[in-house]
DNA sequence: GTTGCGACTTAGGACTTTCCTG
DNA sequence: CAGGAAAGTCCTAAGTCGCAAC
C-alpha cells in the first residue's frame, strides 16, 4: 500500500508546499481521508507536508512538558524532569567501588557442586577447557567438590551454599563457556489416537480420518471454545494446512471446512480435561513426581561446573499457530518437531545428550560462543527457536546486571544527550534531524525502536520509527491544551498504544532538502549514533533507563517513613504503576475483576461494622473497669484494645487491597518488574524501610536476582 | 550498502497451584 | 474442606539488535 509509507520516510520526502495555514487547517479539521493520502503520495502532492509540520512542532516542544503520564500527572511529571536533570551524574563509580571493595572482603565459601562425580572424575578435560584466568575458581570448586561428592543427601540436607556467580570474574572474550553439558530436549508426547466410539463427521456422516489428518483435526476441535476458529483467516489457513496432511482420498472427500463437525472430539477433550482435573490426590501426586523426575533429568545443565536450570527444556508441541493480535498466519499447523530437526550445543568433552531410540539429531554443535542448548526451525515464519537457561543462571544474570549498568551510564550522559538531539533537530542534514525527532520520541515516551518488518507476515503493528501518518492525530486544541498530538497506534503483542500528547507551539523552520530513503535501516542508522555517543547505547536501553529513574523517583516521592508495611507496599506498586504506564504494560481486565471488587467492597463494609463493634465493646470495658477497678477488667480493657486495633489494621490492609486493585485493572506490574527496573533499587527501598524483600519478588523472582538480593545496600543509587 | 539471519530479550495470556474464607 | 480468587508458573510469540552474506 502505497499511502503506508511510514511517517518518518514521508516527513522526509517533503521539499515544498502548499501555504503553511492551508495544511494545518487540514490537518487540524481531521483524520486524513485514505483515498486522498494515497493521491497526495503518488503524486507527490505536500500533504505530507502536514507532518513536517507536525514534526516541527514537536520539535521545538520544550523539555519540561510531560508527555506520558497523562494529563493529571503533568505537573508531578514536571518536578521529576528536573529532578532528572540535576543528579545526571555521581554515585555509580561509588557504587562500583564500594562494591569492589565488597567483593574483596568476600571469603569463598562453599559451592554445592552438582554432579560431583562426574565433574572430579575428569578434572583434567575440564581444566583443558579453562583459560588459566579461571582456574583459580575451579580449583574452589573442586575442592568443594571434594566435600560434596559423598553423598546427594547429605548436601541437600545443609543449607545449600548458592553460587555467587557476581563475585566471579567474567569471560570477556566473547567466550560463554568453557564446558556445557546437558540431556537435550523433552520431545512433546506422542500423539494419542482418538477412541473409536469418538467419530468425526462430514457432511453429517461419520468418517474415519487418517492419523495425520486425524490429529491435525483435533488441533482443531479442541479450541472450538475459542472466537478465533470463527475467524475466516484461521479458518482458511487451518483447512490448507490440514488438507496437506490428509491422504489423496480424504483431501478428495474433505472440500469445506462448515461441512466437517468436530463436536464430539471437541466433547471427548473437554471430557477428558474434566477427568484429569477430578483425578484422586494419589493420582495428582503420582503425575508431579513424574514431572518432577522429568524436571531432575532433563531440566539441568552442567555449565562451567555449576548444575543450572534450564528455561524451556521441552519442545514445544505441535499445534496450530495462533499469532497475537491480527495476524495473518493465524490458524497454520505448528508441525511437530522430531530429532532430525534439532542441533544440539554442547561442549566437545561433554556426554553428548542421545537422541531417542532410532533417530538422529539433526547436528551436534560445540559453539561457545552463544549461550543456547538446542536449537530448531520453527515452519510458521522460518524462525529459530532455542533451549536456554533459566533468568537465574550466571549466563542470564550477568546480561542483566550489564543491562542495568549500561542504563546507569546512560544516566551520567542523558543529559548531554538530550541537549545534543535537541541541537539535531535543527541541523542542515536530513538524516540528522530524522535521526534526532525519533530519539526524542523514543525517550520522551518511551517508545520501542520499531524495526522493519516484512509485511503480511505478521501482525501489523509499529514502534517509533516505524510509525505511520494514520497513527498521528494532531488537534489545535484539545481537552482545554493547545496542539496535542494523539498518539494512537499498535505496538508489540497489537497492544494499543494511547497518548494525548500537548505539545508547545514554537517557531516553525522548514526543513531543506530532504533524502527519500531515509528510512530503510533507520534503526540501524540509529543504532549506530547511539553507539557513537556512548559504548553499548541502543534504543531499548533508553527505556531501561526511563523505567529505572522513575521507579526510583517515585519511590522517593511516595514514600511516607510513618507508614506501615501494606501502605509503603502500596507505594511501591504505585511506583512500579507509573512505569508500567509509561512502558504501556497493558493487560486485560480480569474477567472477574468486577465480582471480585464487589466481594472485596462487601468485606470492607463487613470488617467496618466489625470495627464499630469491637469499639463498642472497648467502650463498655472501660465502663465496666471504671466502675470495678480490679484486674480482671483492666485486663479485660487491654484486650478488647488489642481487638479494635486488629480490626483496624485489617480494615485498612482491605482498603489499600481495593485501592490497589482498582488501580491495577488494567495495568501488567510484571513485565517492568521483571524487564525494566533494576532490581537493586526495589532491594535498596526493601533494605531502607524493613520491607521483607519477599514482599516485593516472589522466589522465582529472587532466584533471578539473587544478585541484585546480595549486592544492594540500602543506600543504593540507580 | 542492503538484506536476511541468528541470538537474545521482552511480552501477555493460558494454565496450575496456593491461599483464603465461609 | 470446597470453591473461588489470587499468585505463580509456563508457554511461546514478538520484539531488538548485531553481523554475515550477498
Amino acid at each position: 500500500m502505497v499511502q503506508r509509507a511510514c511517517l518518518l520516510r514521508v516527513v522526509s520526502q517533503l521539499k515544498s508546499g502548499p501555504s503553511l495555514s492551508v495544511l494545518i487547517s487540514r490537518v487540524w479539521s481531521g483524520k486524513p481521508q485514505e483515498g486522498m493520502l494515497a493521491s497526495c503520495v503518488a503524486s507527490s502532492i505536500n500533504m505530507i507536508g502536514l507532518f513536517l509540520q507536525l514534526i516541527l512542532i514537536l520539535l521545538w516542544t520544550e523539555w519540561t512538558v510531560l508527555l506520558h503520564l497523562g494529563s493529571e500527572h503533568k505537573d508531578k511529571h514536571r518536578e521529576k524532569e528536573k529532578l532528572k536533570q540535576k543528579d545526571g551524574s555521581s554515585d555509580k563509580q561509588k557504587e562500583k567501588d564500594k562494591y569492589k571493595e565488597k567483593r574483596k572482603e568476600v571469603k569463598v565459601k562453599g559451592f554445592f557442586v552438582i554432579f560431583p562425580p562426574r565433574i572430579k572424575s575428569e578434572p583434567e578435560s575440564e581444566d583443558f577447557y579453562h583459560s588459566p584466568k579461571h582456574n583459580k575458581s575451579l580449583k574452589r570448586e573442586q575442592k568443594k567438590g571434594e566435600v560434596g561428592t559423598d553423598g546427594k543427601k547429605k548436601v541437600k540436607k545443609e543449607p545449600e551454599e548458592k553460587w555467587k556467580w557476581w563475585e566471579e570474574e567474567r569471560y570477556t572474550d566473547g567466550v560463554k563457556w568453557k564446558f556445557l553439558e546437558h540431556k537435550g530436549p523433552v520431545f512433546a508426547p506422542a500423539y494419542e489416537p482418538l477412541p473409536s466410539n469418538i467419530k468425526f463427521y462430514y457432511d453429517g456422516k461419520p468418517m474415519k480420518l487418517s492419523l495425520g489428518a486425524e490429529e491435525v483435526g483435533t488441533f482443531f476441535a479442541k479450541m472450538l471454545d475459542h472466537e478465533y476458529t470463527t475467524k475466516d483467516i484461521f479458518r482458511k489457513n487451518f483447512f490448507k494446512d490440514w488438507r496437506k496432511e490428509m491422504t489423496a482420498e480424504e483431501k478428495a472427500k474433505i472440500t469445506d471446512l462448515n461441512k466437517c463437525d468436530f463436536g464430539d472430539m471437541h466433547e471427548y477433550f473437554k471430557a477428558q480435561s474434566e477427568a484429569r482435573k477430578a483425578l484422586s490426590k494419589e493420582e495428582k501426586q503420582k503425575n508431579k513426581e513424574e514431572n518432577e523426575r522429568i524436571l531432575q533429568e532433563y531440566g539441568f545443565c552442567v555449565m562451567d561446573n555449576h548444575k543450572e536450570r534450564i528455561a524451556n527444556f521441552r519442545i514445544e508441541p505441535p499445534g496450530l499457530f495462533r499469532g497475537r493480535g491480527d495476524h495473518p498466519k493465524m490458524g497454520m499447523l505448528k508441525r511437530r518437531i522430531r530429532p532430525e530437526d534439532i542441533i544440539i550445543n554442547c561442549s566437545k568433552d561433554s556426554q553428548h545428550p542421545k537422541p531417542p531410540p532410532g533417530t538422529k539429531w539433526k547436528e551436534v554443535r560445540h559453539d561457545n560462543k552463544v549461550t543456547w542448548l538446542v536449537s530448531w526451525t520453527e515452519n510458521i515464519q522460518g524462525a529459530i527457536k532455542y533451549i536456554m537457561l533459566n533468568p537465574s543462571s550466571r549466563i542470564k544474570g550477568e546480561k542483566d546486571w550489564q543491562k542495568y549498568e549500561t542504563a546507569r551510564r546512560l544516566k551520567k550522559c542523558v543529559d548531554r544527550l538530550r541537549a545534543q538531539y535537541r541541537d539535531d533537530w535543527k541541523s542542515k542534514e536530513m538524516r540528522i534531524r530524522q535521526r534526532a525527532v525519533a530519539l526524542y520520541f523514543i525517550d520522551k515516551l518511551a517508545l520501542r525502536a520499531g524495526n522493519e518488518k516484512e509485511e503480511g507476515e505478521t501482525a501489523d503493528t509499529v514502534g517509533c520509527c516505524s510509525l505511520r501518518v494514520e497513527h498521528i492525530t494532531l488537534h489545535p486544541e484539545k481537552d482545554g491544551k493547545e496542539y496535542v498530538v494523539e498518539f494512537d497506534f499498535l505496538g508489540k503483542d497489537s497492544i494499543r498504544y494511547y497518548n494525548k500528547v500537548p505539545v508547545e507551539k514554537r517557531v516553525r523552520e522548514l526543513f531543506g532538502m530532504l533524502c527519500p530513503d531515509a528510512r530503510s535501516l533507520f534503526t540501524t542508522i540509529l543504532n549506530k549514533h547511539l553507539q557513537e555517543l556512548m559504548d553499548g547505547l541502543t534504543a531499548k536501553v533508553f527505556r531501561t533507563y526511563n523505567a529505572s529513574i522513575t521507579l526510583q523517583q517515585q519511590l522517593k516521592e511516595l514514600t511516607s517513613p510513618e507508614d506501615n508495611v501494606p501502605a509503603k507496599i502500596l507505594s511501591y506498586n504505585r511506583a512500579n504503576r507509573a512505569v508500567a504506564i509509561l512502558c504501556n504494560h497493558q493487560r486485560a481486565p480480569p474477567k472477574t475483576f468486577e465480582k471480585s471488587m464487589q466481594n472485596l467492597q462487601s468485606k470492607i463494609d463487613a470488617k467496618k461494622e466489625q470495627l464499630s463493634d469491637a469499639k463498642r465493646e472497648l467502650k463498655s470495658a472501660k465502663a465496666d473497669a471504671k466502675v470495678r477497678r480490679d484486674e480482671k477488667s483492666k485486663k479485660a480493657v487491654e484486650c478488647k484494645k488489642k481487638a479494635v486495633q486488629r480490626v483496624e489494621e485489617q480494615l485498612m490492609k482491605l482498603e489499600v487491597q481495593a485501592t490497589d486493585r482498582e488501580e491495577n485493572k488494567q495495568i501488567a506490574l510484571g513485565t517492568s518488574k521483571l524487564n525494566y527496573l533494576d532490581p537493586r533499587i526495589s532491594v535498596a527501598w526493601c533494605k531502607k524501610w524493613g520491607i521483607p524483600v519477599e514482599k516485593i519478588y516472589n522466589k522465582t523472582q529472587r532466584e533471578k536476582f539473587a544478585w541484585a538480593i546480595d549486592m544492594a545496600d540500602e543506600d543504593f543509587e540507580f
